[in-house]
Parts: C-alpha cells; structure tokens; sequence
DNA sequence: TGTACATCAGTGAACGCGCGTTCACTGATGTAC
DNA sequence: TGTACATCAGTGAACGCGCGTTCACTGATGTAC
C-alpha cells in the first residue's frame, strides 16, 4: 500500500473503509456517498476523483472483498497436510469464518445489490473464489466410486448454498431468527451429515 | 375481501400490491412510499390512513406473506396420504416454490431488512410458519434410532438454510451467479444427499 | 321517500432533508531548470 | 540551492430531485329522522 502523499493521502482506500464501517453499521441500503465522503474527513465531490460514482465504491468494496475471500478460502483448502475431506470441510468453516469477519466485505459481495458482472475485475475475482471452493470438492469427489459419484460442481453448490443459508438466516442479527444453534455448529452438523450421505464419512 | 365502497375501494390492499409488483421490479431498495401510492393512482398523503409509515406498509406486506408462507408449507406437509420422509421433503421443495411464485413477498419478509419483531403479529406468524418445518422435521425424526438421533430443531435449521442458500444464490436473477442446475434440482439432490446421511433413505 | 348531518378516505400544497452529481476553483506537492 | 511552473487531489457552492411526513381541507358515502 503505497502512501501517495497528497492531501489526504490515500483516500481510495480510506473511502473503502468508510463504506465497510457504514455497510456494517446500517446495512447496504443505510450507506450513501456522501456520508462516507464525511466518514473519511473529505468533502462529496472528492470521491469523484477516486470512483465514478457511488454503485462504483461498492463495486470496488466487493472486489477488494472476493480478494480476501479468495485468501482465506485457499488458505483453508490448501494447509498443507489435510486430507482431502478434512479441506473440503475448512473451505465451508472458512466461509462462515469470512462472512462473520469482514461482516462488509460480506455484504458488499452478497447482499449489496450489486451485480457481479459491474466489471470484469468484479466477475473475474468472484469466479476464481468460487472456483477453490469447487476446486476441493472435485478433490474430495474422487473418493466416491466413480458410477455414483455426483458432479463436483453440484456438491460444492451445495455445500455453497447451506453455508450461504446459515450466514443469512443463523449468523446476523438479522430478521429477528434466533435459533438455539450456534451458527458454526449448524454448519459442521450440516456438513457432516451431508457427506455422510455421500458415503465419505463412515456412517457409525 | 369486502369492497369497502369508499372513494377508493380497497386502498390497503391496493397499497401492498403495489409494494409487492415495485418490490419485485426493483429490489427491497427500490421501494419507496411516494412511488408505492401512485402505482395505487392515489396521493402520498393517503398512505397514511391505512399505515403509518413505510416501515409499517413493508411489515404489513411481509406479514401477509407469513400468512400465504404458512398455507403453502401446511399443505406441502399434510397432503394426507405422505409418508413422514416424503412429507419433508416437500416442505423444501414448497419453500423454494413459495420463493418463486411470490417474490415480493419473498423479499419482505426475508430481504427487506424488516425485524420479524417489528410487531407482536408479525413476530407470531413468523414463528408458526416455521413451526411447520420442525413439526415436519420432528415427525421425520421419529425414523432415526433414538440414540443418534439429532435434534429437529437441527435438521430442521439445515434444511431450511439450505433451501434459503439455494433461493438466494441460484433462483434469483441475482448476483450474477448462474449455475448449471436448476435450483429445484439442486434442492432435490441436495436434501437427497442430506437426509441419506441422516439414514433415512436407503444408500444404493 | 327526502332532507340534514356526521363520518372519514383521499386531496393538494407545503415543509425540510439528504441525496448524487457538476463545476470552476485553489493550493499543496512534485519537478525542470 | 532556489525559483518558476505544471500537476492534480480536494474544495465549496450550487443544482435539481424525490423522499417521508404534516396539515387543513373537501367531498363522496352512510345514516338518523
């Protein structure tokens, strides 16, 4: 991160962090330009020097967003010694990790409004993120016998989608669901008995 | 329905059906009071006999959604001659339908931001609709040997995260996100793979 | 059946507000000589 | 090292807009006699 030195110094990246602390704050609906331009000690018309305009500061939030995501899904799927069901199991830990850290990014990316084909950049880095994700599914798919063996890219929409759910329904404040689970624990029994169903964990 | 018969008829329900068709034309975000009352050819200023506010006119609109959410899962879950097993799984299957048929409604009650404790009626109709799912869960349940039997209240949380992952990531137009399956076939396979992994479907 | 009155759903004008965006500008920083 | 100049990040005033909400009102409907 180079410090340009100018006036501010690095608004671009002060402006991102002031939209993640009012996404995070009042949701994607509660963020405005200008109220981020104030956020960051600088007047509304400056983030035109940066950003074309207000949907472009959000597209730039998500796509700095699927850049940590894709971080930390790689990371989750790649330590070095884990089986292939035990990095497939990190990637949907992983992903409810993110969701419950970078609470904006998370927003930004998923619930923003915004589409992933603003950009290239933005459909690009979202599909590499998705991409490990089935990466580690196609790993783990080559322990089913072949003649029963689903798509790797169904089962990872799966398990992309039952981690998607407990984030919206389990992991905010949101809509009032309170459940009686802990939202990392609905997803590891989830997983579990998912790939138990697959036949890749012994049923006991 | 009664006609009321006054200058306007049926202003209330005129209302929410405007708030449903701009709910859906334009996302949660794209509502707004002002617009909701020409769509019904009326004045901005009427709103306010029947709701008092925007707030109120969404809560109103999800919770009629509540209540069609709650026919749709009831029926889906007590066609009389349904085994347990086939009985859940068409409580998924009802779910994502309910997601499609009435997207508007969809969205106020799961999308719109809207606390599902905004009003007492709200938070009960809420709360019963869910009751469906578990009841349904819990019936299920019944099948599984007692000792590893998990609670239904958990795999009720699964299912219902699951079918709500699959709705928000595949069934909508939404983020850019297209997949090869169809998001009933996803749903389908998905609660398949699941609940062989609960033992109770036979693996083949 | 007809008239006088009460009700109250919807009107229309007005308000203050924050929004996104534009524009000519200013003044701190970096650079050429 | 010092001066003159170019660059360009951020300013501040201004704009038109649609928003939610308020208010005194009007006039169609329903009702009592």
């Amino acid at each position: 991160m180079v410090k340009r030195g100018y006036h501010h110094g690095n608004l671009r990246q002060a402006l991102i962090e002031a939209a993640l602390v009012l996404i995070e704050a009042k949701g994607p609906t509660g963020f405005s330009l200008s109220e981020a331009a104030k956020h960051a000690g600088v007047t509304p018309a400056a983030v035109y020097r940066h950003f074309a305009g207000r949907e472009d500061l959000i597209a730039a939030t998500a796509l700095q967003g699927y850049g940590i995501f894709f971080d930390v899904m790689q990371h989750a799927s790649q330590d070095g010694h884990l089986s292939d069901l035990a990095a497939f199991e990190a990637c949907g830990r992983a992903y409810l990790d993110f969701a419950q850290k970078f609470p904006g990014h998370y927003i930004a990316m998923f619930e923003s409004g915004i589409s992933v084909n603003y950009s290239p950049e933005l459909a690009l880095a979202s599909s590499n993120a998705n991409a490990i994700l089935e990466n580690a599914a196609e790993r783990l798919s080559r322990h089913i016998p072949m003649e029963k063996r689903p798509p790797a890219s169904m089962f990872s929409a799966h398990i992309w989608a039952l981690s998607h759910g407990v984030v919206e329904l389990f992991a905010r404040n949101s809509p009032g669901t309170q459940s009686p689970y802990a939202p990392e624990d609905l997803l590891e029994t989830g997983i579990g008995i998912y790939l138990r169903g697959l036949g890749l964990i012994e049923i006991d």
